[in-house]
DNA sequence: ATGTTC
C-alpha cells in the first residue's frame, strides 16, 4: 500500500481504480498499522469504492483491522448521489460508546472507601457473556419503548434525571428507530440485557482526573484536577450483534439488484434510500437507543453505589457513541449536502458553536470520551472548528495484537497481578479476558491522542487515570 | 464485539 505523507499526521492513499476517492490516514509514522498482521489500510482503500462516497475514506490514528471496514474508519456517502449505507461501516456492536460521570469527590477522600465501593460496583454491574441485567423489562412492548426512546425512556421510568439527557448525544435517543425491522431473534437476545456490560474491551472504571490541559473547557464539562470519575464503556450487546448479522445478510442478497460491486463481501451495502437501506437504518437506530438505555441504567446503578458508600453524587459529563451511522449535513466543495456518515471506532467531535450542542456546552464544544487500554488512562477531548473527516476523531487506543496473539503473549505472566501492581483494583474478569485486554495488546493511547490533535481533529481537555476496574 | 462456529 503506497502512502504519501502529505502533512504532519496525515497520509494519503492515492485514488486508483476502483476507488472513487482517495484514502486519508491520520497518524504518526509509528502508529501506522503493521502491514504484516493488519490489512486495515487495504480496507481503507476498499471503503473508497463505495457508491456515493465523498471526500475521502478516512482512518483515525487508532485504526486497525475490522469486519469489512477498518475499526477507526470514517466514510460519508451523499444521499443525493445514491449513496449507500453499510452495516460493516458501523460494526457489530451498534452504538457502542462511552459515558463519563464526575463525582462530587476528590481522589484522597475515596482512599478509605475504595474496596467497599469496588465490591459494591462489582455486585451492581451485570457483565460477561450471556444474561443478567439491571433492568427487567416487563414485556416486548417495553423493549419496543426502549428501542424507540433510549435513555429518554429509561429516565421516564426512573433511571436517571432530566439533566442527564442534556448531556447525551442526541439528547438520549435517535429518531427514526423502527422496531419492526428488528428480528425476533434480536428481540429475544435483547429482552434481558438492558443494563449489562458485556465482555471484551467493555468495562466500568473508577478513575481520577490526573491532568487538565484546558481549565476553562474542563470546568464547563464539570471536571477538575483530582476529581473521582466513573467511565462506562459498553454497547448494544446481543441485540446489536444480531441486527448487524441479519442486515448484512439481507444486503448481500440485493446488491446485484442495485448494480453494486464491492471488493470485499463484508462491505455489503445498499442505497440509503432503498428498502434495505432504510430497514437497516431503522433497526440500527433501535439498537442505538438500546445501547444508550443500557449505559443509562448502568450509570444509575453506579450512582446508587456512590450514594450508599460515599454519600456523594455522580453528574453526567457526556455519553457518546463510537459505532454509528448518522444522516448529517456537511459542507462539501462549497455546498451543503445530506450525508450518511459512518463512524466505526470513531467518535463524533462537534466543534464549539454547533447547533446540536446544549446551551452550556455550545461555547466549548462536545466532550469526546476516549477510553485507553486497561490500566493505562483515558482522555477527554473536545471538537475543533474546521476539522476534516466530518467532525470525527479517534475512539481509543486501537488493537495491535489479535485476541489470540494477546492470549499467547501472557503465557508465564499473571495479568491480574500486573494490573494490581499498578495500584488498580480489579473486579471480575477471567484470566483470558484480562489477557486479551492487557496494555501490550494495544497502541499507546497518549500517542493516538497526540496524533489526533496534531492532525487537527480535536483538542485535549483532560487525562484520567484508573483507580479500579470492573470487567466482564 | 458476540448465547466467543447456523
Amino acid at each position: 500500500m503506497d502512502l504519501v505523507e502529505e502533512a504532519p499526521y496525515r497520509f494519503r492513499i492515492d485514488r486508483h481504480d476502483p476507488m472513487r476517492v482517495p484514502g486519508v490516514v491520520f497518524a504518526s509514522r509509528a502508529l501506522l498499522p503493521d502491514a504484516a498482521g493488519d490489512q486495515s489500510l487495504e480496507q481503507v482503500a476498499n471503503v473508497a469504492t463505495l457508491p456515493g462516497i465523498v471526500g475521502a475514506s478516512y482512518a483515525m490514528p487508532d485504526v486497525h483491522w475490522g469486519y469489512g471496514f477498518p475499526i477507526g474508519g470514517v466514510a460519508a456517502t451523499d444521499l443525493a448521489e445514491d449513496g449507500v449505507v453499510s452495516p460493516g461501516g458501523v460494526g457489530f456492536d451498534i452504538s457502542c460508546g462511552v459515558r463519563l460521570l464526575a463525582a462530587d469527590l476528590d481522589r484522597a477522600e475515596l482512599v478509605g472507601h475504595l474496596d467497599a465501593v469496588m465490591d459494591a460496583l462489582s455486585a451492581a454491574t451485570p457483565r460477561g457473556v450471556g444474561r443478567g441485567a439491571v433492568w427487567q423489562l416487563a414485556d416486548r412492548a417495553e423493549l419496543d419503548a426502549v428501542l424507540r426512546g433510549g435513555s429518554r425512556y429509561a429516565v421516564e421510568r426512573g433511571h436517571g434525571n432530566a439533566r442527564d439527557l442534556d448531556r447525551c448525544e442526541d439528547y438520549g435517543a435517535v429518531d427514526d428507530a423502527d422496531p419492526a425491522q428488528v428480528s425476533e431473534r434480536a428481540v429475544q437476545r435483547g429482552q434481558q440485557q438492558v443494563g449489562s456490560l458485556g465482555s471484551g474491551n467493555h468495562f466500568l472504571e473508577v478513575q481520577a482526573v490526573e491532568e487538565v490541559y484546558d481549565a476553562q473547557v474542563a470546568a464547563a464539562f464539570g471536571l477538575r484536577p483530582g476529581q473521582v470519575c466513573v467511565m462506562i464503556h459498553c454497547g448494544s450487546r446481543g441485540l446489536g450483534h444480531q441486527i448487524c448479522t441479519d442486515h448484512v445478510r439481507a444486503m448481500e442478497q440485493v446488491m446485484p439488484r442495485y448494480g453494486i460491486e464491492v471488493p470485499d463481501r463484508q462491505l455489503a451495502c445498499a442505497p440509503v434510500s432503498s428498502p434495505q437501506g432504510r430497514a437497516y437504518l431503522g433497526a440500527m437506530a433501535a439498537a442505538a437507543n438500546y445501547a444508550r438505555a443500557n449505559r443509562q441504567v448502568l450509570a444509575e446503578a453506579a450512582r446508587r453505589v456512590f450514594a450508599t458508600r460515599t454519600g456523594r453524587s455522580l453528574d453526567l459529563v457526556y455519553d457518546v457513541s463510537h459505532n454509528l451511522a448518522k444522516i448529517e449535513q456537511h459542507r462539501v466543495d462549497g455546498a451543503t449536502r445530506r450525508l450518511c456518515v459512518h463512524r466505526k471506532g470513531a467518535t463524533r467531535a462537534l466543534p464549539p458553536g454547533h447547533s446540536d450542542l446544549p446551551d452550556d456546552l455550545r461555547p466549548v464544544g462536545q466532550p469526546v470520551l476516549i477510553p485507553g487500554s486497561m490500566g493505562t488512562g483515558s482522555y477527554v477531548l473536545t471538537g475543533v472548528p474546521g476539522a476534516p473527516a466530518f467532525a470525527s476523531t479517534c475512539h481509543g487506543a486501537g488493537r495491535v495484537q489479535s485476541r489470540r496473539q494477546a492470549t499467547k503473549a501472557v503465557r508465564g505472566h499473571d495479568p491480574r497481578r500486573e494490573i494490581e501492581a499498578r495500584d488498580i483494583a480489579v473486579r471480575g474478569a477471567s484470566r483470558r479476558g484480562l489477557a486479551e485486554e492487557m496494555p501490550a495488546a494495544y497502541k499507546d493511547v497518549a500517542a493516538v491522542v497526540e496524533a489526533a490533535e496534531g492532525a487537527g481533529l480535536c483538542r485535549r481537555v483532560a487525562r484520567l487515570v484508573p483507580i479500579g476496574v470492573v470487567k466482564g
